[in-house]
RNA sequence: GGGCGAUUAGCUCAGCGGUAGAGCGCCUGCCUUACAAGCAGGAUGUCCCUGGUUCGAACCCUGGAUCGCCCA
């Protein structure tokens, strides 16, 4: 057994050893042939481009603590790290390196280009994953994935080329969400939704046959895009406006173009919103494309895909969209055909990477065919798989598996999967169009000779240029990784479906459900049986922290700081409820946290309560501590013992289902409160009983040091969870086992509910407030601690002074009572000091007979108060008690217990009642 | 427009039918041999408002306010 520790706990020095233990001793790394139930876990594989922020740091932390819980229960655990490569974020990162050095994309080509960024990702790619090694994750690192990784990229073709097969994946032109930014489409979900103050323009458009029979010449649109009306092809009104009715059918000349258009009815068209009549520009709108397709209405592109306007756009072409918006109002004002500009608030889709906003455009491009997937997977969640925690995610998962749309998979990018997918092009004379036929297959060489036996010897083909969302690959991570499609991977069988997955609502959509769409289409099975949802770490503004607002708050540097363990613990410790974002506090000029540093205070707690054992261990070996014989025990022995076995099955229970934050608490509270400040403290006297000690008080001392060390190795047990590198190390400080073996294999402790004592502990709670009321009365009376006092206790209530007599020596240590007399109400008027310190806690009276040091005031003061809470106590619960429906109809245990509190309320009333006449 | 969440001590949050808690901060006194990153003692609340259900509401139900999020 080690010497006496340091006085302080050093995290950077306890943590960095085990990091490196764990590491290199593979420590986490399961054998599937292993014994134990299986238990396994997917990390949400981080962006490789990314750095750690505070939200992986929590996410972290809670699957690791319930990684390392299970273990604890002698599991055989995987969990499995990795990062993706998220397409369109290295690419943009390596395009303003390619800008940087004055050269474009085309100019370097896609080989050399992909070179790159392979080497881009070499050199920074490592980041965030040597960052979460810090966090002291207990992951397999061997096992670790990267989406690119030859075997997942089998994976994702062979994906690809099932799903087609099935024809859930088709090709074919329709509008997207195209973002101008990346040069790219992009799907429903990348696209956010903001509110901007814009403007609502008014524009004329004439009737092209002269004034209707009402004698009206035109027809007034409202538009929020102006820009768009050179691609209208039809104004559109409800088919119940009765304003319109006559007009419907006529046609328009679209100023500006000259263009003939006809006026459509339209059920969609909202008769109350600005003039009740829409301009139609399917190509632009997706409204309006589907109105469009309603009509069999021409769709007319006028933009290019970097935003500007085309050939089509005639005067305009080449201006950019907003630029051109200014022009095109310009022009329809010079013709005499705007009306009016209203303000106006409305929605406009922004692109989630780009920051700027999309232009929905036609476009031919890749899609999985959504709804056969989830309907698999509402079949499933009526059978509640996956479980969600909290409850209410599962609403939110399974309303957007209703009414899906198809998603958008293809990407003009380079950096990625690129689409397994063949054009024969010396069909259409060597180009892709719409119309080229395609092989999808696994291989370039399958797909030539597939297309070879479909088209001829003499074919010539060439691979999709595009790639694939970043999250179609995320989507087969949970079976991916362990494997797939190798049927036979000893790791798939042994891990797959996994057990819980642990991430942030936000990607509910994006990933959690891709993830069971593609599970339930190629494992027919649900890839998680939990997920267990928990929310965003906000700044102290209660902002969402995020790198394009600059305030995230480092991890790192509050690891740094205050250790790996106390941020962990702060973060979890926050949890508690359902799912709730977290606010951490942080003070940005002094790099401080008083969250963080709370926790960092309690590990140091926990740091010199080992310190205190070890110094009152003595050096005995282990064995020595094995059971005790209960008659032995004293009182303090058995009420913590009762403590610890209750906190158990708390603890278990609480991390058993995803109360991370509660067992936290508990265990903070355990720690601190009962083991520290009462059970370390109650013990001091029997560890040390001086050169004299009796055979008696030697044995008393060997007990108190087994139970001491039972308390707190448990103790370490329960928080390792949370407080893995701390709680290794006292452990085997505690132990001496060696770093082969490690408290993170430890087996959880059995309760034994032989130690449980309710009576006991409340016994306990009633001997605390006693020496609470001493102290506080020492406290009145201005007494220097070290100086002793005489203490009378008395009370009528016969178990009472039955559990002081027995703690009466626990007593005069905690209070310096000296002497102490324990006494009945009787013996006690025997012997009446009138002037003497006195208070009064539940039904009983405590008495500090030194009548020359008391100040009065202060002595009337605290008695008054007794008193004014007593009597408030006692009308409140005699008011309930005369109640007869409150009688009649509340439980009878709850009447009881108000019966009990009025009687002690009176007693303690009577008491201080007494006590202040005599004062007076 | 539809939905979800939040509102409790100065701050950050627990509690979710039996009459209000923690951490931090604050006040007082202590370097008491594990810990000053500590110990002991103390102060602090119309539990957002409004009705209702109930013997009893911070907790359940109406309605509303404010803040935040998601979907259209």
């Amino acid at each position: 057994m080690a010497d006496a520790l340091p006085k302080i706990y050093d995290s950077g020095k306890v943590e960095g050893h085990w990091q490196k233990v764990w590491e290199e001793t593979a420590a986490f790394h399961p054998d599937p042939k292993s014994s134990g139930e299986s238990f396994s876990v997917v990390i949400p594989p981080p962006n490789v481009t990314g750095s750690l922020h505070m939200g992986h740091a929590f996410n972290t932390a809670l699957i690791d603590a319930i990684v390392r819980f299970q273990r604890l229960l002698g599991k055989n655990v995987l969990c499995l790290p990795g990062t993706d490569h998220a397409s369109i974020a290295v690419q943009t990162i390596l395009e303003k390196q390619l800008k940087a050095e004055g050269k474009s994309l085309a100019e370097i080509g896609r080989n050399a280009f992909l070179k790159r960024a392979w080497n881009w990702k070499k050199k920074s790619g490592g980041k965030i994953t040597s960052q979460l090694r810090r966090l002291g994750y207990s992951v397999d690192w061997q096992r670790e994935r990267f989406t690119l990784d030859k075997n997942l990229s089998e994976a994702v073709s062979k994906a690809f080329l099932l799903l087609h097969q099935d024809g859930l994946i088709y090709r074919g032109e329709y509008l997207v969400n195209w973002c101008p930014a990346s040069g790219s489409a992009v799907s429903d979900l990348e696209v956010e939704m903001r509110e901007v103050e814009g403007y609502l323009w008014h524009f004329r458009y004439p009737l092209s046959n002269g004034p209707a029979n009402d004698g009206r010449t035109h027809i007034e649109v409202a538009t929020t895009r102006p820009e768009t009306m050179l691609g209208d092809v039809a104004v559109a009104v409800n088919p119940l406006d009765s304003r319109y009715s006559e007009l419907i059918g006529q046609q328009i000349t679209l100023p500006l173009v000259g263009r003939q258009i006809p006026v459509i009815a339209d059920e969609l068209v909202d008769k109350d919103f600005g003039t009740g009549c829409v301009k139609v520009t399917p190509a632009h709108d997706p409204n309006d494309f589907a109105i469009g397709q309603r009509h069999e209405l021409p769709l007319i592109t006028v933009m290019n895909k970097d935003g500007t306007m085309n050939k089509l756009a005639g005067q305009f072409e080449g201006l950019d969209r907003f630029d051109a918006r200014n022009a095109v109002v310009k022009a329809l004002e010079e013709e005499g055909c705007l009306v009016k500009v209203d303000p106006h608030k409305h929605s406009v889709p922004y692109s989630d990477r780009g920051k700027v906003p999309v232009e929905p455009l036609l476009s031919t491009q890749w899609f999985v065919r959504m709804e056969p997937l989830a309907a698999r997977c509402r079949e499933h969640l009526a059978k509640s798989e996956p479980r969600f925690v909290p409850e209410r995610w599962e609403k939110v998962y399974s309303d957007w598996l209703t009414d899906i749309r198809d998603w958008c998979i293809s990407r003009q990018l380079w950096w990625g999967h690129r689409i397994p997918a063949w054009f024969v092009i010396s069909e259409t004379d060597g180009i892709v169009t719409d119309e080229t036929p395609y092989i999808v297959a696994s291989s370039e060489a399958e797909a030539f000779a597939q297309a070879r036996a479909e088209f001829g010897e003499s074919i010539k083909i060439c691979q999709d240029q595009d790639v694939l969302d970043t999250w179609f690959s995320s989507g087969l991570w949970p079976f991916s990784t362990l494997g797939w499609p190798e049927d036979t991977s000893a790791d798939l069988n042994r891990w797959y479906p996994t057990s819980t997955l642990v991430t942030g609502f936000d990607i509910i959509f994006f990933w959690v459900a891709r993830m069971t769409m593609m599970s339930g289409f190629f494992t027919g099975k649900m890839p998680f049986a939990d997920v267990y949802i928990h929310g965003l770490v906000r700044d102290e503004q209660n902002r969402k922290m995020s790198k394009s607002a600059g305030n995230g708050i480092d991890p790192i540097l509050l690891i740094d700081r205050y250790g790996t363990d106390a941020l962990r613990f702060a973060l979890v410790r926050e949890v508690a409820g359902a799912g709730q974002d977290i606010r951490l506090d942080f003070d940005r000029k002094t790099e401080t946290s008083t969250t963080v540093e709370a926790s960092r205070n309690f590990a140091n707690k926990l740091w010199n309560a080992t310190r205190f054992a070890l110094i009152n261990l003595e050096n005995q070996s282990v064995e020595s501590f094995d059971l005790i014989d209960p008659n032995d025990m004293q009182l303090a022995d058995c009420w913590i013992l009762s403590r610890l076995n209750r906190v158990n099955g708390q603890t278990y229970q609480r991390y058993k289902n995803y109360g991370l934050g509660e067992a936290a608490k508990g265990l903070y509270e355990f720690a601190w409160n009962d083991f520290c400040d009462w059970y370390l403290e109650l013990i001091k006297r029997r560890l040390n009983p001086g050169d004299n000690a009796t055979d008696q008080q030697l044995s008393d001392k060997r007990i108190a040091q087994k139970v001491l060390f039972k308390v707190l190795t448990d103790l370490l047990v329960f928080l390792h969870p949370l407080m893995p590198h701390l709680t290794e190390e006292l452990w085997h400080a505690l132990t001496g086992a060696s770093d082969e073996c490690l408290l993170a294999f430890q087996n959880w402790p059995e309760v034994d509910s032989e130690q449980l004592d309710e009576d006991l502990e409340t016994s306990f709670s009633e001997l605390f407030a006693a020496i609470r009321l001493i102290r506080n009365l020492r406290a009145i009376a201005g007494l220097k601690p070290s100086q002793e006092v005489p203490v009378r206790l008395i009370t009528a209530r016969k178990d009472l002074e039955q559990i002081l007599s027995k703690a009466q020596n626990d007593i005069q240590v905690l209070t310096r009572a000296q002497p102490l007399e324990i006494l009945d109400p009787q013996t006690a008027n025997s012997q009446s000091c009138v002037k003497a310190l006195a208070g009064v806690s539940g039904e009983l009276e405590v008495v500090l007979p030194i009548e020359g040091l008391v100040d009065l005031d202060s002595l009337c003061m605290r008695l008054e108060k007794d008193l004014l809470k007593a009597d408030k106590e006692i009308m409140s619960l005699s008011k309930r008690l005369n109640n007869p429906n409150f009688t009649e109809k509340a439980p009878e245990n709850i009447v009881l217990e108000c019966r009990t509190k009025l009687m002690e309320a009176e007693v303690q009333a009577s008491l201080a009642r007494k006590r202040l006449s005599n004062l007076r």
